[in-house]
Parts: structure tokens; C-alpha cells; sequence
DNA sequence: ATGCAAATGATAATCGTTCTCATTTGCGAT
DNA sequence: ATCGCAAATGAGAACGATTATCATTTGCAT
């Protein structure tokens, strides 16, 4: 169990709703979740933290580096274990699964249009919207 | 002025508040709108039409493929002219402003990521979030 | 064990957006 | 022109996601 080492690296002492929240990113059960996700996993495996203190946790967490934030459609934003390597996302319209991909080319030519244009890139969002053709895809997730 | 055949051809009939939005966007006083940013620039021109109408009328001017909504970071959407090309955006982070690219390589890109892994496009967002190196970005827009 | 700053949770508040519904308007038929 | 009515509007309520408030609880250094 290295969770607390976790939290303590990112400065963020460990309480029982931060240890929660965390070991359930790391569980694997879902990679991509909402804030009303976690909050209602979690009502659901018994454990009872207030949906403002998911809220605020998720916050802190991605602050620390700990998660990252997406902004899909929706309006919802997604948050995910934080695993370093930065990659993007093709999200299934019909059944909301999201598969991550990560292209050099593509990285390079972003790189490259935004320094041509007096830009030096901060962050990127590559969101490919699309219908899964397989037959695992009935259903909203 | 040749508004009216626009909603004409997409199958809206032309009211007032209709023709104030589209010519506004037409205008080319800002290319990229949000719904507040609509209200409130009729408003200071002395049109008073309502929110709710605001709202309206984009959704409907999307559908109708006069406008393409855009999802940045932050929550609200953003609406732009439909002219045809797709394009993706540079946002900056200091001034607020956006620039448009095209990248054939990336597009084509895309596609083939999409594809190798069972997915057929329905739309993608490309967007870089950046630091404008130029003087001329001092405020937020 | 003790104290206190930090964290929590219930709830109110906020923000962008959509819905409701009574009133108004565009426009084809007269 | 003008009548009639479906369609559109506008004010405000409602809504969903998120943030702020604040009294109570908890982690943890002493």
C-alpha cells in the first residue's frame, strides 16, 4: 500500500475520502470517471464521502499531478490516473468509451504550427469523436 | 443583404432576432462567439433580444449548419461562421485569442488512427492551448 | 492525550444552459 | 391590406455541473 507515500509527495496529507478516492482510480476499475462517477462508486462500495469533497479532491489531485483533467463534450469534465506519458482520446458517441492513442507525427506537426506561429504550446486537447463499429457498443456507459 | 436566403435555405423563417445574430457573425467583428458574448454585443448595439432567444437561434443556426460549435476549456461553447473547411484552434491562454490551422498530415492522421482501431469519425476537436509570444497579447479578450 | 490547523460534509450559491408558457410576430391565405 | 394561426420570442423558472460557505470533525505534531 504506497498511497499515503503518494499523497504526502504531492503535500496532501491523507485523510480517509483522499486514500478513497485514489485507490479507487488505482483500482482500474474505471480509467476515464466524472466527479459523479467516483462519488456514486463510492456510495456504491459502502463508503460515504460528500459529493463537494470529491469535487474538492479531484481538484487537488489534478493540481498535484496526481490526475489529469479532460473537457469531452458534454459539458462533464473526466479525470484519469496521471501515468506521464501524455496521449489523446477517440471517444465512442454511442456507448461514451473512451480508447487512448498516442500518434509522434501528430505531436510533432502540433509542435511545429504553433512555434511557426509565435506560439509555444502549454497544453493540448486531441478529441476524436467517433461511432465504435464493433458489437461490444450497446450501450451508454 | 442576403441573410434572409440564408435561413430561407436552411428552413428557418427570418425574424428579427434571427437576422441580428447571423449578421453579427457575418459582421466579422469577432469570429469566435459564445452565447454571453452574442447577448451581450446586441445588447450594446442597442438590439435587445433575449437570452433564452440567443440560445435558441445558435443551436438552431448549428443544426442548420450555419454556425459550428466549439467545446474549449472552461465549460462554455464557443460558435464560429461555418465556412465550409474544417480547422482546428489555437487558443491562447493570456489573451484569449484564436488562431486557426489546418494540417493535412494531421487530419489524415486521425483518420487512419480512427480506423486501424474499429472507429468511424464523426468529428474531432483539435486544440492547443498556448502562450502567444507576441506583445500584442496584454489582456484577456 | 491535547490542541489546532486542515479537511470534511450538508447546504446554499453560481454559472452556463435549457425549459415553460403567456405574448408577439412572420407570413400565407383571403 | 388584413386575418389567422403556427411558429418564434422573452421573462423567468428550472436544471445540471461545479464551487463557496461554514459549522463540525479529523489528522497529526506536540
Amino acid at each position: 500500500m504506497h498511497q499515503p507515500e503518494h499523497l504526502k509527495n504531492a503535500g496532501l496529507k491523507s485523510t480517509v475520502p483522499r486514500l478513497k478516492v485514489l485507490s479507487l482510480f488505482e483500482s482500474g476499475t474505471e480509467r476515464h470517471m466524472s466527479a459523479e462517477d467516483v462519488y456514486k462508486l463510492l456510495l456504491a462500495s459502502g463508503d460515504d464521502v460528500g459529493l463537494a469533497t470529491v469535487y474538492r479532491v479531484l481538484t487537488q489531485f489534478e493540481q498535484a499531478g496526481l490526475l489529469v483533467r479532460h473537457y469531452f463534450e458534454g459539458g462533464k469534465s473526466v479525470f484519469e490516473l496521471n501515468q506521464g506519458k501524455h496521449h489523446d482520446h477517440i471517444v465512442c458517441l454511442q456507448c461514451g468509451r473512451v480508447e487512448e492513442f498516442y500518434d509522434a507525427g501528430i505531436e510533432a506537426r502540433q509542435e511545429k504550427i504553433a512555434s511557426d506561429r509565435g506560439f509555444s504550446i502549454r497544453d493540448h486537447a486531441l478529441h476524436i469523436y467517433a461511432d465504435c463499429t464493433k458489437k461490444q457498443c450497446p450501450h451508454k456507459v
